[in-house]
DNA sequence: CATCAGGGCCCTG
DNA sequence: CAGGGCCCTGAT
């Protein structure tokens, strides 16, 4: 069994953030900032909160534990996002020029929406989308690591099992973090989880993503994948590389090209959950009876192009938005809770 | 009580 | 390349 060394503060089950910085950063315009940082579809967590306006957010950076409180500062033509950031120590001024490159890179702040924008104003369907949510970008708040975990808890799983999952994970790997009044986990680092074994983790009742977890902690702890690095290279490299993953099939692939690279090309994989909902979404088809993955997937890029992901996800963003406010109520029977 | 499928993926034949 | 099995859970 091994043994994992607990600082005094964490014995004490909570690590207060006392030192604070802020930064502040500008998105290209239009930005949507609630959009952008709220997405409806995911499932809650206890690394994050969310209320217009303002995102709560924890976060590793460089093997730092970090609170965040994120809120917008500006207009949708002239944005501004106010970053606090809580610390142990204070942080060198080096250290927050680099993490506002991080978040602006996690958050997708250089999108280009002109093309899409222009494009797509008058589109029957995503036009109207276009008018609510202009702005919005597909983002991602994890590294790499941690984004591949919570696509693991969602596999096979329904909603309420991969909240479970993550909170079982987080109230054992993390760290409980105290900051500007809140407290949310932080995730683990993972050279924390490296060594751990299948058995302690199943006890968590992850089940067979045990292993997953396992293998894909090892690539990273051993330095087997370098997340920045990835960035750079073709996209064809970067779905190479995390196909190659133990536990980590096309649709936790798809899942990540979009969100963590920011890959917002043609469609190459249609999940079957998401198939049905696509089937009524995009063709008012009854979902019970789905168009083939394999022809919505041609419908969809012939009708979006080089912006097929990024349509797709505006409509599909829209449709939860509607959805919580209770005017999709088609949604309620294929959304299993 | 038993059975089943779920916001996949791996492995086998 | 199709299909069975997998952890666990809540629905039936």
């Amino acid at each position: 069994m091994r043994v994992r060394a607990i600082s005094p503060t964490a014995m004490a089950g909570v690590l207060r953030l006392t030192s604070r910085r802020d930064l502040e950063l500008a998105p290209t315009s239009p930005f949507h900032f609630d959009a952008t940082m709220h997405k409806p579809d995911h499932f809650p967590s206890p690394d994050n909160a969310w209320a217009p306006g303002v995102r709560w957010q924890t976060m590793r950076w460089r093997g730092e534990p970090l609170g965040l409180r994120v809120a917008d500062g500006g207009t949708r033509a002239h944005p501004r996002v106010l970053v606090r950031v809580w610390s142990r120590g204070r942080l060198p001024g080096e250290f927050m020029e680099g993490l506002a490159g991080e978040l602006a890179w996690r958050w997708n702040l250089e999108l280009d929406l002109r093309g899409f924008n222009a494009r797509f104003a008058s589109d029957p369907q995503i036009g109207p989308v276009l008018r609510r949510w202009r702005g919005m970008r597909p983002a991602s708040w994890s590294s790499l690591y941690e984004y591949l975990v919570i696509a693991i808890v969602l596999q096979n799983a329904v909603v309420h099992r991969s909240i479970q999952m993550m909170r079982a994970l987080l109230e054992r790997y993390g760290t409980l973090l105290r900051y500007g009044g809140r407290e949310l986990y932080g995730f683990w680092d993972p050279a924390d989880l490296d060594g751990v074994a299948e058995e302690e983790l199943r006890a968590l009742k992850v089940g067979y993503r045990a292993r997953s977890i396992v293998r894909v902690t090892e690539a990273f702890a051993r330095g087997g994948l370098d997340e920045i690095a990835l960035r750079g290279r073709p996209e064809a490299e970067q779905r190479e590389a995390l196909l190659g993953l133990y536990g980590i099939g096309p649709a936790s692939a798809g899942y990540i090209l979009s969100d963590v690279f920011h890959r917002l090309g043609p469609l190459t994989h249609i999940p079957p959950w998401e198939q049905r909902i696509y089937s009524m979404l995009f063709l008012g088809r009854d979902p019970g009876r789905p168009v083939p993955a394999d022809r919505l997937l041609r419908i969809l890029n012939r009708r979006f192009g080089e912006h097929a992901t990024l349509a797709v996800h505006y409509a599909w963003e829209d449709l939860f938005w509607r959805w919580r406010r209770g005017k999709a109520a088609w949604l309620d029977p294929l959304i299993r809770r």
